[in-house]
DNA sequence: ACAAAAGTGTTCATTATACACCCATGT
DNA sequence: ACATGGGTGTATAATGAACACTTTTGT
């Protein structure tokens, strides 16, 4: 079970709620002689163990923080530039772990997509917190580049392909999905507009449905069918925008 | 110098003329006491070398190919699978040179453009060759799953970004232009439409400047600019399609 | 009765698609 | 004069964008 110096995995792990975007962070906090030299956060990383492949690198890190295995997972880019790992900060912690992390690691990036009120990282791990996309602390290493192509790819994919349904429950409402949408795209879209579209899409089935116990009119229940959705999209071709 | 073993880049070098997508490949022949034992095609990569990130290894490995230094380059995956050099014919090969391919090899993909009238392989390596994207040889190791998603992922590029000028000359026609974005896309488009198109775009200017020389209707010439381009784009927002 | 979210339709502007003829040049 | 590729316009269909009121339920 050795693990191989140069190379690791990074996993931007994207938590939606119906409101934001959020990113889960680990807190890097040096102190020497009970003294604190410095303090930021950084996404959470594993290097690959001999024997095992990236995405189950991935896999793995993403089970010891949430606790979950089947998550929503997308390699996005590998990071491998010779100073990625050189900052000030980077360059005094990585001397206080010499035996850890060798001075050029390329990095796999994956993101992953969970419902951030599903995972309460504090019980677990005490120094793992979300923050909001948009609201970003100091961060080590080059994770501030890798997150920023993180959500580039993340919205892109979102833009062109059902993952949303990755993170809604198996039956959902209209107004879910268009919250969820808005949430990892950083926008609002028209209410009425939106349901037209849906509304084309045959992968989006109402069932005979709706909801209970709400204290408005009730919502009809929507489930998404891949197989549908497989056999109905049409892809336009396009040379550019 | 030492190379890295367990790291390298691969390259999908496309090439491309008015006519066709191609892929330039190599061929890979293992001989033993006069006899070819198989032989097979692979692309064209290398192990990373130490202190050099995979973008310049990509680079390096063009340079060796083509002889050009500043072709276009992009990063488009990274393949880890523990068994990626396991096929019958990949252990054999691996066996004779077991100083140059260890068991598990990482690769990051690139895929690069080239003007494939530009390039004649069979001076620099003989055993380097194109081959037409849809009709291509066998293929080694897990070259074949590479290059689907280079292909995939340089479409996707070519639709939503304006790499095809890369491969033009700095003055073009609309012909060329459609020529070439109908190889890469391996469709075709109506000629009124796509001049339609393009005449919207603002970014694509045309010169006060006609071809010379033709046996027909010389033809406008135009040129790129990346700069008004990216100060007229509008980026559509989409839930999915 | 009121609050809260669900649901619904029309108009207008933009964009996509299909399609056929004349033009300028070199040989 | 002919062959070759360049250049153009219109009608129809599909899609996108903007916009306000009624419905159903729980309290």
């Amino acid at each position: 079970m050795n693990i191989i110096p140069n190379l690791s995995v990074d996993c931007v792990i994207f938590g939606v709620n119906s409101e934001n975007l959020s990113v889960l962070l680990v807190e890097r906090e040096l102190t020497k002689d009970g003294e604190v030299l410095f303090s930021d956060h950084t996404l959470t990383g594993h290097h690959v163990i001999e024997g095992e492949n990236t995405e189950d690198a991935a896999i793995r890190v993403l089970k010891s923080i949430t606790g979950f295995e089947n998550i929503y997972l997308e390699q996005f880019y590998t990071f491998s530039d010779t100073n990625r790992l050189g900052g000030k900060k980077d360059i005094i912690w990585r001397e206080n772990f010499p035996h850890k992390i060798a001075e050029h690691v390329i990095s796999v990036g994956y993101y992953s997509l969970v419902d951030s009120t599903a995972i309460c990282p504090d019980e677990a791990h005490k120094n793992v917190h979300w923050f909001p996309i948009d609201n970003l602390p100091e961060l080590g290493f080059d994770h501030k580049e890798i997150i920023e192509k993180a959500l580039e790819q993340l919205r892109i994919k979102v833009m062109h392909e059902p993952v949303v349904f990755e993170l809604l429950p198996e039956k959902f409402t209209i107004s879910q999905l268009q919250k969820l949408s808005e949430a990892i795209l950083g926008t609002t879209f028209d209410r009425r507009n939106f349901r037209k579209k849906v509304g084309q899409m045959k992968s989006i089935i109402a069932l005979d449905e709706k909801q209970k116990g709400v204290a408005h009119k009730p919502a009809q229940i929507y489930i998404f069918s891949k197989d549908v959705y497989e056999r109905t999209r049409k892809e336009k071709l396009i040379f550019f925008y």
